[in-house]
DNA sequence: TATACATATTATTATATGTTCATACGATAA
DNA sequence: TTATCGTATGAACATATAATAATATGTATA
């Protein structure tokens, strides 16, 4: 008695979790599976593009593509704490995506690529449009 | 001599206060203000993105750029639990990323937008480059 | 109708992320 | 040197987010 109890939900569980992993479509899954790029890749571009999912940051990259800047400019222009910018900053610079320069006591930012800019104006289409 | 104390604190405390919004290069913090976009396009832009910060679902348009799929073969195909999937193809269709279609019990998603294969490619160049 | 199946949804939990505060660092000027 | 300015950093906090478990919904079939 209560084996077969057991037995019937171990069968329900069992296909529950097979579920998950039935395939419906062995072909197309195949085929999508060949042409899947290896999992650090789609990491490293999940990071990527999470670098743009900030507004602070969008602002901060948007200005720097129209001109270099500092800081201090920066903090005026989007009417934020020194702190916050700066930390931004430095996510922008890890991810290679802004390079900076010192002149005196000074720091000037900048896009480091032109890809940036072709991001966002991409972005920025696709958004406008719809 | 606590008074002294608290003028210096003070003191302090207001010059780093105005730090944020002193301005050094008026001429460029104006330029680069004529050119920013509205504040909610800025936040439009980075909601975007934000999208496609994220692992799961970065390998869910990926394989969508290549075809069609179903909700169980994407499970199958990134080995995730079937409610993971759905709630990551919710964000997607909510965003009007993916649309999705019925044929009986099963549903297919697919990119909604030729747009954002252009997106996806240009960031995978740009990752791959580095 | 009852059952099975594919998918969606709700609530919960764990983790990640952005901002703030306080403080430190590096460069310049007094 | 000391003081000041521009910037960077660490810790703490609040919020956002993704995965899970449990359950509901909708569709087809016995």
């Amino acid at each position: 008695m209560p084996e077969k109890t057991l037995d019937k939900a171990e069968n329900t569980r069992k296909t529950a979790d097979i579920c998950t992993e039935r395939i419906i479509h062995r072909r197309i899954l195949e085929a999508v599976q060949a042409e899947m790029p290896e999992s650090k890749d789609l990491y490293d571009l999940a990071d990527f593009f999470k670098i743009f999912g900030d507004s602070t940051r969008i602002s901060i990259l948007w200005a720097l593509s129209e001109s270099e800047m500092c800081v201090c400019d920066l903090c005026a222009l989007l009417d934020m704490k020194q702190s916050a910018v700066s930390h931004q900053l430095r996510i922008l610079k890890q991810s290679r995506i802004v390079s900076n320069r010192r002149e005196g006591k000074v720091v000037y930012y900048a896009l480091d690529d032109d890809h940036i800019r072709r991001v966002l104006n991409l972005g920025m289409q696709h958004t406008q449009e719809k």
